[in-house]
DNA sequence: TTGTACGCGTTATCAT
DNA sequence: ATGATAACGCGTACAA
């Protein structure tokens, strides 16, 4: 008497076809190159009949590989991440593989979570997007020898990394001010402990002292990448001195910036140019349209997917650089 | 001599402290009311320093649950689906949960695709956000016993679902339009097939006729939920006829109207007046900032995932409606 | 060509 | 207070 294995498992298609679950699992999993059509069909219906779906856990736990990425993101409700997310989804979900997306808000308590979070679920790789911070103890000691690891933007993590010449990009961007004239040049930075924050304002006063543009320390600003923050830290700045140009370390700052100029009565480009970072979509949508520098955070997320998934061993430390470009719109179209 | 057990493992932790796989497992996982204090000690110390990590797909073979939710969403670049996004994993990590992030771009070969990934990997329940399409046979078939489902927005599956009156919402927006004196009013909908559509096209239907409005059927026009689709519809309808305002069933195509309108020279809000609906954060970042239906994304994401989580058993079909409200802006700000 | 049996790492049941 | 052992469902070396 067979006795009844439980429902929705290779056992009970077994027992419905009337073979082993070795045949069951050669014929579902393709290496059937010696079963005979028969045999095969007969499987084959009985899989469908039981609506049978192999347990990928039993599967992972097997052969050691889960299908899956970790991507770890401060905020997926930042417009700069969606793309990222999008890029590492669409190459995860064409490979069959599935993507966990977990939040830190830039909390160092909350990114260490997150990592538990995914060494757990034995994620075959993670990605970290957005940069992280100068004091990396939090991810100390953990054991990453069985997990591929890429990192988005400036980290100091041991692993391989896409990023911009966030330098140069910046750079860039203070030159095309300078262009139109400006000499006392607002810089809305990060927060002081951002890597991104200390590569973007190594730019910045590379690009202000070999223009000989107002060195004034006052001129530099720290907050979050957030509207609200720039918007405050803008409307403090107007109040405390004068300044011809904005450069914002990213978009929704640089908005921020001009709705209190907008709020102040200062015009946009004519008295206050203003260029941000990143060209996120409403950078093209704001009014005056915002001058922004240009990545595509797509193929970042696309390039990490890959990396992770690929067969190539990763090169700890490799670093691969993708291009910039100063996109030119209203917020600095001076005649 | 004691066979050396694979490093990272239970039984590796077991054998450092001298004790069994069994009193290990108790230890780690709380269960430790009669074990003496020396003895977890001893666990305690021998995990920390292997490292141990118990593995969640053992565990969850063993214990039938995965603690994940799966996330099904048209696009996570749709700013519509942040929130979402964000209120699902706020309530998951919380729970020490972890939400795997799908795209479908409302393609129902890759919505299919996305269950069939889903199911493989045992999530504890999926959440569908964005609407359903009014063809769901692609759905049929599959076997949702083991599953909690929650869906967000209009759906015709057989789960609980939260959404908002979309019915209701959009003849508000009309009302508000008659108010301000539009009398043809441009209704710019989603694709005939989506619910969302539906539902809210019988709302705009009805406010047109209990308003005395032009019930000319060539201001319903139908496309993407995207900015360009706006701006084309908006530019077609501008050569074919006149309007003097707009509905859109989306932020992102309300806003491609406006682009449409300002091209062709036309003042909004005075010559048109325009409303959007679903109050994207854009919303108020456009000028002039958009008339919007607004209702709180972040919620149903956290909603749908408390439901998930919940011990309450899911009653099906049950429908949660959360409340709307229209914010004005200066689109339709006629004085 | 097909089947038996063991192991993946954990938790739960029953002993002791 | 602690341990041996049997599942959970699958893949595969080894047998037949």
């Amino acid at each position: 008497m067979t006795g009844a294995a439980r429902p929705g498992t290779a056992k009970a298609v077994a027992e419905l076809a009337g073979v082993s679950v070795t045949t069951v699992s050669r014929v579902l999993s393709g290496q059937a190159s010696a079963i005979p059509q028969e045999t095969q069909d007969r499987v084959f219906a009985a899989a469908r009949q039981l609506r049978y779906r192999p347990n990928s856990l039993a599967r992972a736990l097997r052969k050691g590989t889960t299908q899956s990425i970790g991507l770890i993101v401060p905020d997926i409700s930042d417009a700069y991440f969606h793309q990222v997310a999008r890029g590492v989804e669409d190459v995860a979900q064409a490979a069959g593989c599935v993507v966990i997306l977990t939040n830190t808000d830039r909390v160092p308590a909350r990114e260490e979570a997150c990592v538990n979070l995914l060494l757990d679920k034995r994620v075959d790789g993670i990605v970290f997007a957005g940069g992280g911070i100068d004091d990396d103890t939090h991810l100390d000691g953990f054991d990453w020898s069985s997990t591929r690891v890429v990192t988005i933007g400036p980290h100091q993590l041991p692993f391989p990394s896409i990023t911009v010449d966030d330098s140069a990009a910046i750079s860039d961007a203070v030159h095309h001010l300078a262009e139109i004239s400006c000499r006392r040049i607002l810089c809305l930075a990060g927060q002081p402990n951002w890597l991104v924050t200390q590569r973007r304002l190594a730019g910045y006063r590379q690009a202000v002292a070999e223009l000989g543009l107002d060195t004034d320390p006052d001129l530099v600003v720290y907050g979050d990448f957030t509207e609200s923050a720039g918007e405050e830290l803008t409307a403090k700045a107007l109040a405390a001195g004068s300044f011809d140009g904005v450069i914002a370390f990213n978009d929704y700052a640089a908005i921020g910036a001009m709705h209190a100029l907008a709020s102040a009565g200062v015009r946009v480009p004519d008295d206050v140019a203003v260029i941000g970072c990143d060209d996120i979509p409403v950078a093209r949508m704001v009014h005056p349209a915002l001058t922004s520098v240009s990545f595509s955070q797509y193929e970042f997320g696309r390039n990490a997917a890959e990396m992770i998934l690929g067969s190539v061993p990763l090169p700890a430390g490799q670093r691969i650089t993708f291009p910039h470009e100063l996109l030119r719109r209203h917020s600095t179209a001076r005649r």
